[in-house]
DNA sequence: CCGCACTTGTCAGAGTCTGACAGTTTGGGC
DNA sequence: GCCCAAACTGTCAGACTCTGACAAGTGCGG
């Protein structure tokens, strides 16, 4: 029933999430050789040894492969930001539970090979800011929480979408060839642009 | 051969336009009747008097019947906010460009009925995104060179993203039923929610 | 008045995604 | 160890979006 997490109790669910990982890196080759446009999904369930029909049982949409599960890591970012003082202001707060969304994405983020894929095709761009609304929508209200005066639900949309503006664009110049800093450091590179909200936490 | 823009010479292109605008606001009423996904393109032909095909000429895309062009006023806000004196902040100039936007969007913005589509179809937002990461594109460069320092196009990028935001939440929070103040207003007050960053121009 | 460019309809096809059905495999309780 | 229900898979069929090609119609310009 529920595919979303491998619960461990389940067996069947650990080798659905295998079967999983194993298509989605063998598409993410596949697009990154002959571009995303020019792959069919025929031809990723051929190269996987099964029918098209089933690759669309595990994913979806075409796009799935590349931008993974949307209700993945969301309340991870929610969790991270609720963990927080709230001493600290809001965009310190949201920065560092981003942080740990970094630190935690060695297995969400497949290496840069995805993230070329998804920044250089528009769909996928698309689908994956489909993602960030999702996050989107469990952050606002525990940001709202902690806002005071009027407006406070338009308010905390600004600031969570300011941050995910920051973590898409630490995440694109990552992938560019020349750069040697880490995701982290770019993020926090991206969230020093913005006027001063106070000194950066520890 | 340029059917970007009304050129007012060329008399074909007038009724190319007032086709486009025509065949927008009817997908759109028949979008907010029956749904984005309960109408097809036939339908919409067919309410028009004119072939499927002939709609896939005018708009590329289903998505582009709400969205609209995506290139159209990407230029209007770059120009907007060349124009801004350099003594100002740059979220302050980006501030005073997207509302010029507003202001000149009469046209663009087909009345609340294409924005209540948009924000309840997520494909829809994710089209609208696209564009408006094309205006970013458009954007970036100008705001690049009024910042000094290291790292001017990823701080651009993100300055860019944040004002685009506000824009986006500003017009999300307009259409809301109970809302009485104007999208401009609503703009201020989204760009309120960022932290300080100088007085608010006149 | 006529040529020419633009527009339109029709046909055909590729590709994505969904539902239904039947056969097979497998996990887990007894 | 056995058996049953549940899950997985393949195959078939269909709806829908989008694209290219071709022929026919329409109206502007010289």
């Amino acid at each position: 029933m529920d595919t979303q997490t491998a619960s461990p109790g389940g067996l069947r669910a650990i080798t659905r999430d295998a079967v999983r990982t194993h298509l989605s890196e063998l598409a993410i080759d596949l697009f990154t050789e002959h571009g995303f446009d020019n792959v069919t999904v025929e031809q990723i369930a051929a190269a996987a040894g099964i029918s098209a029909r089933s690759v669309h049982r595990y994913f979806p949409a075409k796009e799935d492969l590349v931008v993974g599960d949307p209700t993945a890591y969301g309340s991870v970012v929610r969790d991270a930001f609720l963990a927080r003082s709230t001493d600290e202001s809001v965009l310190s707060s949201l920065r560092a539970a981003f942080t740990v969304l970094l630190d935690h994405g060695g297995q969400d983020i497949r290496g840069k090979a995805a993230l070329c894929v998804m920044t250089s095709v528009p769909a996928l761009r698309a689908r994956n800011h489909e993602k960030h609304l999702l996050w989107a929508s469990l952050l606002t209200p525990v940001v709202a929480a902690r806002l005071r005066g009027s407006d406070a639900e338009l308010r905390a949309q600004v600031l969570v979408q300011t941050a995910l503006a920051c973590f898409d664009v630490a995440l694109t110049a990552w992938v560019v060839p020349g750069e040697q800093r880490t995701p982290a450091e770019l993020l926090g590179v991206a969230f020093a642009a913005l006027p001063s909200h106070g000194p950066t936490p520890p």
